[in-house]
DNA sequence: ACAAACCGTGGAGTTAAGTCAATGGTTTTG
DNA sequence: CAAAACCATTGACTTAACTCCACGGTTTGT
């Protein structure tokens, strides 16, 4: 599929797709045409990009997305150790959900302050 | 105390803690000694940055922050309707952890998968 | 008393993650 | 077949959230 399809299937803009794709997120294909240059996705990019989105969410940076997403590429590839990475990234995130999940807490309780005082 | 000893405590940057105050998400006493002008915070501080950092991890920004500040000081002023705004909060920060622990779930089936594999 | 450690202000610089605009091709559609 | 819609590239611009630096005053430890 194009890059207009591709935006509006995953909800990011083009410019978006194209700084992903710049930055080694993503990748395409240069197109059968021959005549033009346009880029051509798989239905999976669909799939990244939703990934990235919540990937996102969770704190991660772009920068540590290029690993992460290299690291499921080499998971085939021999003697390379990426459990280390992953092992950080899990209790990073474990930490940030539960840190969201007490402001969540705060945010909730702050409401119902709010509810009770007027 | 002082910044120093804020910073310490809450393990924030004494230009950050500055830099919160200029924004209006921390507020100073001019400090009793007359000869300088250090700033003085009260205990509570270190609560009010520890809040500001569950914040961040929760995804809101520092102009959100300054909103939700100012909710919870209004709490006991009249016809202020923060509920609005707080409500809205509350179902971005669910739907963030919703979306986390979905990556979560990805971060953890990668890294079996990469324990099974070589 | 004097060096080390601390504090203040002002302003410049940095990084991440986009976003926008200009220019010029290509495809689709009425 | 022309207008509308799409695409590419380049490079400048933006915003948030810091971070750093220079300068000079203050406190504290020895």
């Amino acid at each position: 599929m194009r890059i207009g399809e591709l935006a509006r299937q995953a909800s990011v803009s083009r410019d978006t797709i194209r700084f992903y794709e710049r930055n080694g997120l993503l990748s395409s294909s240069p197109g059968a045409s021959r005549t033009n240059n346009y880029r051509d996705y798989p239905d999976s990019a669909v799939l990244t990009l939703e990934l990235i989105q919540e990937a996102k969410a969770a704190g991660f940076t772009l920068a540590e997305l290029v690993i992460f997403l290299g690291q499921i590429e080499a998971s085939n590839e021999e003697n390379f150790d990426g459990d280390a990475f992953l092992q950080e990234k899990i209790e990073e995130v474990e930490a940030k959900i539960i840190r969201s999940q007490k402001f969540l807490q705060t945010l909730k309780l702050t409401r119902q302050a709010l509810a009770d005082s007027p």
